[in-house]
Formats: C-alpha cells, structure tokens, sequence
DNA sequence: CTGAAAGCGCTAACAG
DNA sequence: CTGTTAGCGCTTTCAG
C-alpha cells in the first residue's frame, strides 16, 4: 500500500499565507498573540486548503492527544455483547461520551481491561504509552482498583472514577445511588408497602453499599423493620433467582422488591410467577437502570433511570478542561429519575394471599 | 499540566540491548534481517522496561496507525441510543471489531458520519486527515455512498463496504439477506403457510430489496402468489404499524408475516393485538435482527439473526491483510440463522377465523 | 545482516 | 506580536 502522506500540512498553510509555522500553529490552538488580521487571513488559508493537523503529530510535539479513553470492564462487558442481554451500558456512554468529546474536538474511545488481572498494570501501562489520551474515564469496578487509579496518578492523567466516593486522586462522579434507592423506596411506602425487600449488588461495587443505605434509611424513616429484607445478588440473573426466592420464601414475605438491577429483576419477576405472586397485585417491583428490555417484560417494569449519558458527558467536560482549569474536590452526584410502569401498584390489603 | 513525554522509548530500548535503534524497530514490526540472538537480545530489553511504541510516532513516521474506523449513520445511530430502543447493532460492531482488532494489536473507533449532509466529504477529510485511520468500514446507508466510497477510495484507504453488493471500490460484505429472507419463508411455508405477507425495509438499503427477492423466490417455488403481499416501513415503529395495517386489512389477510426489522415487528404485533389476531395462533411473525428485546415481547419473537459481530471481524481481518495481501474481489456473505421463539406456530386450518 | 542519517508534521522555547 | 530553532519517537532511505 501506498504511503499515506498528510495531504496538505502546516507548511502548505503557512505558505498559502505568507507567515510562518508558529503563526498558523497558534490560528490552531487558538492562542493569544496573533492579530485579528493575520488571524482571519491563516484561517482563510486554513478553509481554502482545506487543512486539518495530523492528532499524531501534535501529540508528537508534546501537545494534547485529543484522545479521552473509556475503560470498561472486559470479562462482565463482554459477556453482555455475547449473550445479548439489552443492556446498553456502553452505548449511553458513548452517547454521552462521543457527542461531548466531538464538541470540543475530541474523540473518545472505549477500552475493554481485565480487573482481576495480575497484568491489569502492564495492559494499562501499554495501552496508554500506546495511545496517550489526554483523560481516563473509569467505570466500577475500575473505578476503585487502586493499581489503576495510582497507575494514572502516577504518570498525572486526569481521570474520572464513576461510581465511586472512595477519597484518592481523580474527579469522583456518582448517580447518587443513595437517593435513588430512597426514591424508590419512598414511593413504594407512598402506595402502602411495609415489607420492602432489597436484592442488592455485589460487595465490590460501592454503589451497592448505597442502594442499601438509602433503602435502609427510607424504611426507618417509616419506621419499618428491615430485617431479612436485604437479599446480596451479583447482578447476574442466576443470583437474582436465589436473591428473589430466599426474600419471598419467607413467612412474612415482602409486598415489594427494590432489585439492584434489570437482570436481577427479570429474575424476580420468573420467581413471582412460579410461585404464583401476580406483579403488580401481589408483588411491586422496582428495578434500577431502566435498559431497554424492561418495556417489554411482563408487565413492563418501573424502574429508576440512571442517567449514564449525562454523568459520562459531564466527567468529558471535566477533563477536558482539567488541563486549564482546578479539579472539583467533592464529587459529583448526578441524580436519575423513577420511571413509573406496571410492575408497582398499592399494597395488597391482606398479607395471607 | 504537565507535558507527558514518552516513558521509555525505543532509545532506551537499543542503549540497553547495545543496538542500533533501527535494528530495535526491525523487532518491533517482526521485519526480517535480524540474526534470532539478536532479535532475542532486543525482545528481552523490550520486556524488561516494559517498552510500547508510540503509535503517535509510528504514524508520524509513515508507517501504520493501527487505527480501524467504522463509520455509522450519525442521525440514526444518535436516535437510537436516545431512545433506548435496544438496538444492540453498535454493541455487536464493538463485540466483532475490537476484540478483532485487539488480536492484531489494532484499534476500532466508532464515529458517527451524516450521509445526509452536503459536509459529508468535508467532514470525512477532516477525520481521515486528524485520525490516518488504517482502514474503514462503511455501515448501511454509508456504503452505497458515492462520495464516501469515492473520497477513501481516492485517498487510497482499504474499506470494507457492509451490507453493499455493488460494483466498485471496497471489501464488500453482505449477511445473505436474501437467503434470510429464503429460509424465513420456508420455515413459515413448512408450516403451512401459504398467505405471507412481507414489510420491507426502505429503498435507499440494499438488503431491503435482497430481502423481498429472497421471499419472492421463496413463495413463487411454492407456487404462492405475493400480490398485495408486500408492503414498505422505513425500519421505523409507526412504518411497521402503517405497513401491518396495510397487509392485515386485507380480506384473504396473510397468515404469516415477516417484518424487516424488530422494530417494526413490534408494530406488527401492536396491531394484531388490536385486530385481535392472536400470535402465534392466528398470525405468526418471524422478525430480522435479533435484538435482546425480543426476547421480552409477548410472545417471544422467532427471529432472523443477523451475525453483525462475525462480519464486522471478518471485515477487519480483511482490512488489516490488504496492505499485505490480495483484496477479495467477489463479496463475502455470512449466513445468519433463524432462532425459533414462541411468535410462529402452524397456520390456521380455517382462514376466516 | 546492521547502522547512520534524514525527515514525518507539529509545538515549545527562545529570540527578535 | 511574529519568526527561528530544536526536537518529539519512530521509520525510511541508504551505506556499510
């Protein structure tokens, strides 16, 4: 193949326009010291020819890469493309991500990493020499893994952990899992519900522990009991099979379930339906997430929003202009929103269906 | 911040094995003309400072960008991630091209293009000319694009062209449409069937048309006739439901349909609920793509798989041999299979239910 | 088979 | 405010 040269470079503009290199490079950057006059005249150069720089060479020279990187869990993202499952996790990041990144220029690009990796340094470490993007976006559970986080430090890579509160270096951005959980929560004790139960995610996810937090702190408020109400999942539809059976095996089984995500959910909704618990009129069911698949189950489910192509564009904007401006020392909390469909309904009257 | 220089580079790498930095990059891109203690000698200094080139430098240098570019329709695309619609088809590129392009130390990017834009040429050059992407694969409606396919073609860069039978430029690829469309309407005919209606997908895609001729054959094999039996959506919801009320209105209405895409076989589905045509009893639906949702209807829906992620790998596999080898000059088709759900059923024994 | 020299396109640092 | 001078890290010549 044909060695693919810049078509037209700085050099062509500079000459189109009779200044120098340094003045064009400046019109590009947008710095100070440049007449308005000159200014207008390398631009009309600039359109004329055409002229767009080459990212690699001004990351060569030590500018920016205009690169910011996402990276995604590769076991657990994986196996969601394979199976099919609708969760659509990545594409609302990059529906935050891209269209945040375009505006100021900037192309983002998702990576997939091995967290429970002895390699996880080595893999990251290379991905970055390879690359140099100018910011790190991390999702959970990379977002807590300290070989990444001090991996970036380290070599002073802006990053956002989202997803986590944990202190350490960079911007910290959550969807306030904590307020969600009591949303949902307080509705369901808005439409009479007591026995509250909680399928929660795995320990390794902070967001985890908040859901449970707030779901805690909601029922107390009422004053409801909360024990045997909080049943550990780990996202996966087989863990909420066990999570939905153990919560609704019980005697005084609970007239609503708070499930940690859509998977968990789907998988409460089959118990309920083997164990003959009609949803909404038996059993209220709340999910978190609200992924695409959650409008068509039977019935379709309320769930609480999280608003992933938000917060990822907000944690865009933060590193792109990290580089000028100070890092937000508190973290960020970008709240969802319930989504009210079928699978929520008053209390059943009587508890002894 | 502070400027991030490469850590180690190939300089550090020749002073510690005691070479020449040219015989360090012989390594590197596996070049021949190096003695096997040699080659050994630089890999293990590699290795042992964790040495990764710059792929900022490789590009700079002429050499490759190992950068694959996928180009999706910006409108659509952006449409659908808003929607939440659980379109997985961007998933499924990510799921083939990456993990592809990862085997062969290669990236994928995803980029949103408007095909419907006058800027199209210039905003495609301004990519081309920032990213030097190795190779590019064009999506539907972007592969039949002359001024895409002429722009790469003129600027040199292998593309593969998806879902595109046309003569010219670019690796083209399809998923067999037409024999899609062929074994859909044999299933349905081995059922019984002899009334099945067709919503096709809009004109300005090649494999709607491959997709009524598949079914076309399929019914005149049969001896079927297919007047009235074929009626046009735009891959939309409310398409579907125009289209399904069209063929369903009918007096001799069709016993079976098959619906170009899983949005408008949603449609279908509405608007059999709404004539009161039980699916599968009444009516049975085979839908195209497979999406996760339709898993979740009611019924599930038996469906055409579309196998996005095998042909996006196989597009890569091309794309990164081409600088070495030959270009495929037939296209490639890879098969899809029928996945049987709960929405087909033998027909009716009477037809006027 | 190996090495030295000459850039790639751009920006930083320093002069004017 | 503008231009000049050095590189960035790597690969391509072209000599040995």
């Amino acid at each position: 193949m044909a060695r693919r040269r810049q078509a037209v470079t700085i050099k062509h503009v500079a000459a189109d326009a009779g200044v120098s290199l340094q003045t064009v490079s400046r019109v590009i950057n947008n710095e100070p010291n440049v007449r308005p006059e000159m200014k207008e005249r390398v631009q009309a150069s600039i359109d004329r020819l055409g002229y767009v720089p080459s990212i690699a060479a001004q990351r060569m020279s030590g500018s920016r890469s205009y690169l910011i990187l996402a990276l995604n869990d590769r076991e657990k993202t994986v196996a969601e493309w394979r199976s099919r499952s609708g969760t659509d996790w990545v594409d609302q990041m990059l529906l935050g991500g891209m269209l945040t990144c375009a505006e100021h220029g900037y192309r983002m690009m998702v990576e997939l990493v091995d967290t429970h990796n002895d390699h996880v340094e080595r893999e990251l470490s290379a991905t970055i020499a390879a690359l140099q993007p100018d910011g790190v976006i991390l999702t959970p559970p990379h977002s807590e893994n300290r070989l990444i986080t001090d991996l970036l430090a380290s070599k002073n890579i802006p990053f956002a952990r989202i997803g986590s509160l944990e202190p350490g270096p960079g911007i910290r951005l959550t969807m306030d899992d904590d307020h969600s959980a009591v949303m949902a929560t307080e509705r369901l004790i808005e439409l009479g519900h007591k026995r509250i139960g909680l399928i929660a995610g795995p320990k390794d996810y902070s967001l985890s522990g908040w859901r449970i937090d707030g779901w805690m702190r909601a029922m107390q408020a009422a004053g409801f009991n909360t024990d045997g109400l909080c049943a550990r999942g780990d996202f996966g539809f087989d863990s909420g099979i066990a999570a939905a059976r153990t919560l609704l095996s019980q005697k005084d089984r609970p007239t609503a379930i708070i499930a940690s995500n859509d998977q968990m959910a789907l998988a409460t909704l089959d118990v309920a339906r083997e164990l003959d618990l009609a949803v909404p009129d038996k059993l209220s069911l709340i999910s978190f997430d609200n992924t695409p698949i959650v409008r068509f189950t039977n019935p379709p489910l309320t769930a609480v929003d999280q608003p992933i192509a938000a917060t990822i564009s907000h944690a865009v904007e933060l590193l792109i202009n990290k580089s000028r401006k100070a890092i937000p020392a508190d973290p960020i909390n970008i709240q969802g929103v319930l989504v009210e469909r079928a699978s929520t309904a008053p209390a059943p009257k009587a508890n002894g269906g």
